[in-house]
RNA sequence: CGGGGCGUAGCGCAGCCUGGUAGCGCACCUGCCUUGGGCGCAGGGGGUCGGGCGUUCAAAUCGCCCCGCCCCGACCA
């Protein structure tokens, strides 16, 4: 294509509202325009980049046997309402009316629709397993939508479904789509890492999450760099650094001492001159509409999810002031786990077997010492703490890295919360109705060019992997007005095409260095620069990404792309 | 939803405090010039100053209300 009949709207300045790289780029670079709050408009280049993962994508489904489909966007209520997830939902759901007042929404995600359509038509074990993937808009009415098309409210989402007999055939599904994944995030230029995931309140027993390291991400994951264990940060194990300091030896009682306006781990520590990790935070929680006091040490913090996992209800709080006040007969500053009778007390790990730690009294401005679980109070030790900088390997002892970043897909197993609620029923082979077992897989198609280009990207613009890149190849002419520079670069242009390159000719009257700025800006992974090298016949070829440049003859020049490109 | 910030030409901003003809840079259009990294010269077009109400002889500027966008937090199958 020739560049001068295009609208790609660089920017020479960042706009104001864009923070993070992927954010500027994509505008600086003509990809995508905002329309409001968390809805772009994606532009020509945007749309081929796109296009060509979502090819990826295609590809990578079907060859796993999985079918493609194309559901409705728009949902009646009722659907949601089966499943139970119409009031889940809550406001992240769009929701609206039509013109005789029913109930609609936009879908966020499409398990409903799927099994009301596998309802309806699965009758037989014979018809079993199946996988059924859409690319479909989403629509979700994030509270902050943010960082570009990295968290917004209208997205892309390849979803995938399975639908199998038994366990057996859902680990298969499963199994299928990792792999699947794998080669997707591979062909698309990613450096990823798949971690084990929480399953969420939506039930299931297994969950891979495909992340992307990237400053702009709002996800942690541990990773252990020796044997590649790796998490996601909320329920990840971790061997915790030991204590800064020995506990005492010693066969002490609890002795309180008075602690005056001393309300925080870290205040007690300087009070009483010991580690923050010689103490035990208390925290009183409220699950299933009951309390619970949690124990974890004075430097560690409660992984919220751990703890919704232990204790059966995810949906838990902290107790209020007064509710503290009630039970304890102190304010939150001063609890502790001695003498507490009227709730069960979670603690943990790390507090197994240590000896004589500082807690609260139960009774406001003391604290105890000489604290020992097991002997002055009892306790259900749990994995409870959210990993730390600091700490090792569980299996293998290596120290830890905890890395921010973008979830790009998801899979998880869903067992029956679906065919269950809503009905999904078939014969097996002795004839009874048995209820299949299901997965969801999600990908999601922009976060994959966002990652891309948090990923690789440098001052001057987005260093794109080819495979996802708009155009394999720029050819650059230093000056179109010369017929020699112009002939060059139009056959070469012809012979990229031929060769079945994405070509763009830069056929613009600008001044070489704007072709050069722009080019180097949307991130086309080679350039053909045809200028004074010419007259030799000679023109250049410019590896984006190392900035190389190497002389090439007229008549090569297309060749060298393609063989460049089969290398990346 | 809580806290903060910002809305003036396509983009980046000044002007607002102290009311009085709406500005600058880039981009855009025309001509000349130039052609290996956002070139130069000359001329030109483009504005409901986010919206409404109010105060005033007079509002981008002061007051009240609303809307939008960004950032932090809460939230996030």
């Amino acid at each position: 294509m020739y560049w001068s009949k295009l609208f790609i709207p660089t920017l020479r300045e960042v706009p104001a509202e864009a923070e993070v790289p992927s954010h500027q780029l994509l505008l600086r670079a003509g990809y995508v325009r905002q329309l409001a709050a968390g809805v772009y408009s994606y532009l020509f280049l945007a749309q081929r980049s796109l296009l060509k993962i979502t090819r990826i994508v295609r590809e990578e489904m079907d060859a796993i046997g999985a079918q493609e489909m194309l559901l409705p966007a728009l949902n009646p209520a009722e659907l949601w309402q089966e499943s139970g997830r119409w009031d889940v939902m809550g406001d992240n759901m769009f929701r609206l009316k039509d013109r005789f007042q029913r109930d609609l929404c936009l879908g966020m995600t499409h398990e409903e629709v799927m099994t009301a359509i596998a309802r309806g038509e699965l009758r037989s074990y014979k018809q079993l397993p199946q996988i059924w993937y859409q690319i479909q808009t989403k629509f979700r009415d994030e509270a902050r939508p943010k960082s570009g098309l990295l968290r917004v409210r209208q997205f892309l989402m390849k979803d995938s479904y399975s639908f199998d007999m038994d366990q057996a055939g859902l680990d298969t599904a499963y199994e299928k789509h990792y792999r699947a994944y794998c080669r997707i995030f591979d062909r698309c230029g990613l450096e990823y890492a798949a971690v084990e995931a929480h399953s969420g309140a939506m039930g299931g027993s297994q969950s891979h999450e495909f992340m992307v390291a990237s400053e702009a991400g709002e996800d942690f994951i541990v990773v252990c760099a020796q044997c590649g264990y790796s998490a996601n940060l909320e329920k990840a194990a971790s061997r915790p650094a030991p204590p800064q300091a020995p506990d005492p030896e010693g066969d002490f009682s609890p002795e309180p001492f008075h602690t005056p306006g001393r309300k925080t781990i870290a205040q007690v520590a300087e009070f009483t001159v010991l580690p923050e990790s010689s103490q035990m935070k208390s925290l009183v929680l409220v699950a299933d509409g009951k309390p619970v006091l949690v124990l974890v040490r004075g430097d560690h913090q409660l992984s919220e999810t751990k703890f919704g996992s232990v204790s059966g209800d995810p949906e838990f709080r902290p107790a209020h002031p007064e509710e503290i006040r009630e039970w304890f007969g102190a304010d939150a500053g001063s609890l502790g786990p001695v003498g507490v009778a009227n709730m069960p007390i979670l603690a943990d790990a790390a507090l197994q077997g240590r000896r004589n730690m500082i807690a609260g009294a139960n009774r406001d401005d003391y604290h105890l010492r000489h604290v020992t679980p097991g002997e002055d109070f009892a306790a259900e030790f749990h994995d409870l703490r959210q990993a730390a900088p600091g700490d090792l390997c569980v299996n293998c002892g290596a120290a830890l890295r905890i890395v921010k970043t973008v979830e790009v897909g998801h899979i998880f197993k869903l067992g029956y919360r679906y065919s269950e609620s809503m009905g999904l029923r078939v014969l097996n082979a002795e004839g009874e109705e048995v209820t299949p077992i299901m997965g969801s897989y999600g990908i999601g198609i922009e976060r994959i060019l966002s990652a891309a280009i948090e990923l690789y990207h440098d001052r001057d613009g987005m260093v794109l992997p080819p495979a996802i890149a708009p155009f394999n190849v720029v050819i650059t002419p230093v000056n179109f007005a010369d017929a020699a520079q112009r002939e060059a670069a139009e056959r070469i242009y012809r012979d990229c095409l031929d060769a079945g390159l994405d070509a763009l000719l830069d056929d613009r009257d600008e001044r070489p260095g704007v072709k050069f700025k722009d080019a180097d800006l949307i991130g086309i992974p080679f350039r053909v620069t045809v200028g004074k090298k010419l007259a030799g016949g000679f023109v250049e070829l410019v590896v984006r990404q190392s900035r190389q440049a190497a002389d090439v003859p007229v008549g090569e020049a297309a060749r060298a792309v393609a063989a460049r490109l089969a290398e990346a």
